[in-house]
DNA sequence: GTTCTAGAAC
DNA sequence: GTTCTAGAAC
């Protein structure tokens, strides 16, 4: 009989567990022991610290020793005793880590009026905690507490908050034959009042009753029940429900709320929103690469790199509690004492990581084929499927294909069913080695060659993830110091540092939509995390949209687009134009920001701004210079009292090269905040004089485009002196006498009456 | 580019 | 309470 069959190979590979139970006194550790252990059929052991000494209490040394016999023995093992801070628990975790076992945590936190009572009540129970004192060493321990996370070591941990919990906990591990396997990850956790009061902020909903309930991590559990009510909770406040990552929302808030009452519980949270790279063994499924030589790669290169990942951490994932090489390189990695906090495996699946594991992975790795392409089989065609078409169009961005050793770097849509769902804000794709002869480049078994490219592999993935890393790493300091722009385009790639998600959920819809947009606009400077790229699609860019140094064009929105169209049919919009000559229009600005305040808006096709301005252009500047003199000496006639300056924003607005006239008075309704006031009086504003000048003598002109510029204190154009806002400075402004500086008196930068005194008679 | 408005600053 | 800014939306 086929049962027969099954029953007698089974004991040939027994599949011991380590169980770390995790506890207050009169949580029911032992009563959990014993009910699994009534009812199973894989041989258990229970260590318990209170009776190991002949029946009476012994040392944590003799627990250890105990449990290492018995799972040498094949036997699985529950580790009975509180267990509730971390470096109790990290010597029994090792104890399953350089073995095929699995170290579970099942965590019994109940609440403490329940532990203290049942404390109270037993007599007979081996850790003698009776009367009064009882309610005190309950206290002690629970406001010590620190509950375990997967970090620690653990491939999976059950947290059971109420009775049932515990029932449902002993029913999985009573009905645990000794080939079965649970699945890896974190489950039961409820989210608390805690992480609640981070949504509710995060939600921009004040009234939360902030009350003191048991504190737990900042893992939110992942069965159904519970993240249904998660869900809906989003849903019903606004459009975010499908991000799960809602406690790394407002880490920053769990740790704030956290100091005081628990703080050792903030350092846990901020551990398990480490960046986190999860990976599939490369090359050792579908290109047959040797397993012991794959693994002891793996392990070297996840050596090299532990200490250049930050906080980072590295997770080798496969789907079966039967792979190969995840079992070898979880005992590799123990031998050579690799931190597991920093490294460890999981039994998953890598598209469903945070869903169905609670493990929170930023960046997937995937084993690509060559072409880059989705299909094939494996994770390849998992992680294609699971991240939509939204990733082919993104990898095809970023490479045509790749060669073996090589990794790229992808960064997932915001609308990415991978983001959106698992939190994963990045791919990277990865070709390693193949020594199957029926796929592309096969190495005929030159295993020389072959761990030479798969330790490249290893090498470019983990570069890749150690750039992003880098790059989390340094954005807020971005942000903080208004260095603008590029930390922009990268915030909408890669969310994953705590409250820095906050900012970026409300505007998703907003950035998904210019996404294109913006990546075009920062082609030219972004950092391509260093790596090793097949092909650019750069060849493929339309060449009429890029600049002569090979900077893309800015993309426009709809908006600015007023300027071009009125220049390419100035006949259509003859009754707001004060000039309509050979190339050039002339136009009363729609909201002068001063009394006069005038446009001069040049007609060629193709020139929208000063970048792309050229030598052969300088003609077409002067011909604007003049048109724009020659109305500012219009309007000196009709008002002497008036000061003009002519020049160009380094970045304008709106499309279609364009000159402002601007008297220098800056009276006007319509000079409403900072970035109006610092576009025309910082060097964002960049004299006609001057551009000329540098076309002529450099053939492109100096952008002053760093958005610092236009945030910049608010000063007086005459006296320099600074005011708090606009409202003051226009208020200062409106009665400065002051000489404008010596800089633009200097070059005609300035026109005045005085200036051109006889020639506008 | 502007408008609108939440919430920060006063 | 009012003023002002900055970010979202267009």
């Amino acid at each position: 009989m086929e049962m027969d069959i099954g029953k007698a190979s089974g004991p040939k590979e027994p599949n011991p567990v380590l169980v770390i139970l995790v506890g207050a006194p009169g949580s029911g550790k032992s009563t959990f022991c014993e009910e699994v252990m009534r009812n199973s059929t894989r041989p258990w052991v229970r260590v318990c610290q209170d009776t190991i000494g002949n029946g009476k209490a012994g040392t944590k040394a003799q627990c250890l020793g105990s449990a290492d016999r018995a799972l040498k023995d094949g036997k699985s093992v529950f580790i009975d005793r509180c267990n509730l801070d971390r470096e109790q628990r990290s010597e029994f975790v090792k104890l399953g880590s350089g073995s095929q076992t699995d170290v579970h945590a099942i965590v019994l936190d109940l609440p403490a009026k329940l532990c203290i009572s049942r404390s109270v009540k037993r007599s007979g129970h081996e850790g003698n905690l009776q009367g009064g004192k009882a309610a005190s060493v309950v206290n002690t321990m629970l406001r010590k507490k620190e509950l375990p996370k997967l970090c620690e070591g653990f491939n999976r941990i059950t947290f059971c908050q109420s009775e049932n919990d515990v029932k449902e906990a002993v029913n999985a591990y009573s009905a645990l034959g000794p080939l079965d396997n649970l699945p890896h990850g974190c489950f039961g956790q409820k989210p608390d009042t805690k992480i609640q009061v981070g949504i509710m902020k995060f939600l921009k909903k004040a009234e939360v009753p902030i009350d003191a309930a048991s504190l737990n991590n900042g893992i939110i559990e992942s069965t159904s029940q519970t993240r249904g009510k998660i869900d809906s909770c989003f849903k019903d406040k606004e459009k975010v429900s499908s991000i799960p990552d809602n406690a790394n929302l407002e880490s920053k808030e769990v740790e704030d709320n956290a100091v005081g009452s628990a703080g050792s519980n903030a350092i846990q949270v901020s551990l398990e929103d480490s960046p986190t790279l999860a990976f599939p063994s490369i090359s050792t499924s579908d290109f047959q690469f040797n397993h012991e030589k794959a693994a002891d790669i793996i392990v070297d290169k996840v050596a090299e790199f532990s200490n250049k990942i930050g906080n980072g951490r590295l997770v080798l994932v496969d789907l079966s509690h039967k792979s190969k090489i995840l079992s070898l390189v979880k005992a590799k990695a123990a031998e050579r004492n690799i931190d597991t906090q920093k490294f460890f495996t999981h039994v998953g699946d890598i598209t469903h990581l945070y869903s169905t594991g609670g493990l929170r992975c930023n960046v997937i790795a995937n084993a690509a084929n060559w072409r880059l392409k989705p299909g094939g089989g494996g994770v390849n065609a998992a992680i294609f499927n699971a991240a939509g078409s939204e990733l082919e169009y993104a990898t095809k961005e970023k490479a045509k294909s790749l060669s073996p050793g090589n990794a790229v770097v992808v960064p997932l849509s915001l609308s990415s069913p991978l983001f959106t769902r698992e939190g994963v804000t990045h791919v990277i794709h990865v070709l390693g080695p193949n020594m199957n002869p029926q796929r592309p480049n096969f190495l005929n078994n030159d295993y020389n060659k072959g761990c030479k490219i798969l330790r490249e592999a290893y090498a470019a993935l983990f570069e890749g993830f150690a750039s992003i890393v880098r790059t989390q790493a340094e954005q807020p300091r971005v942000r903080n110091e208004n260095l603008g722009k590029q930390s922009m385009e990268l915030e909408d790639q890669s969310q994953w540092s705590g409250n820095h998600f906050t900012n970026t959920d409300q505007k998703t819809k907003r950035d998904a939509d210019h996404r294109s947009e913006k990546s075009k606009k920062y082609k030219g400077t972004q950092d391509d995390f260093g790596l090793t790229f097949m092909d650019s699609r750069d060849e493929k860019l339309d060449s009429e949209h890029r600049r002569p140094d090979g900077s893309m064009n800015k993309a426009w929105g709809s908006w600015a687009q007023a300027l071009h169209q009125l220049a390419m049919h100035p006949e259509k919009h003859k009754d707001d134009l004060l000039e309509i000559s050979e190339d050039i229009v002339v136009l009363n600005d729609a909201y002068p920001k001063a009394q006069k305040h005038v446009l001069v808006l040049l007609q060629t096709r193709g020139l929208d701004c000063l970048a792309d301005v050229q030598n052969e252009h300088l003609r077409l500047l002067k011909k604007m210079h003049d048109v724009g003199l020659k109305w500012a000496k219009k309007f000196l006639h009709e008002n002497a009292s008036l000061v003009f300056r002519l020049g160009y924003h380094s970045v304008p607005s709106m499309r279609q090269l364009h000159l402002h006239v601007i008297s220098q008075d800056f009276e006007s309704k319509h000079l409403k905040n900072k970035k109006h006031w610092n576009s025309f009086n910082t060097a964002f504003f960049r004299d006609s004089v001057d551009v000329m000048d540098e076309i002529s003598n450099h053939g492109k002109a100096t952008l002053k485009d760093d958005d610092k510029l236009l945030s910049m204190e608010l000063r007086c154009h005459r006296c320099r002196s600074a005011h708090p806002n606009i409202p003051r400075l226009k208020s200062h402004i409106s009665s400065c006498k002051a000489p404008f500086p010596a800089y633009l008196l200097e070059n005609g930068r300035l026109v005045n009456a005085v200036s051109e005194p006889q020639n506008n008679v």
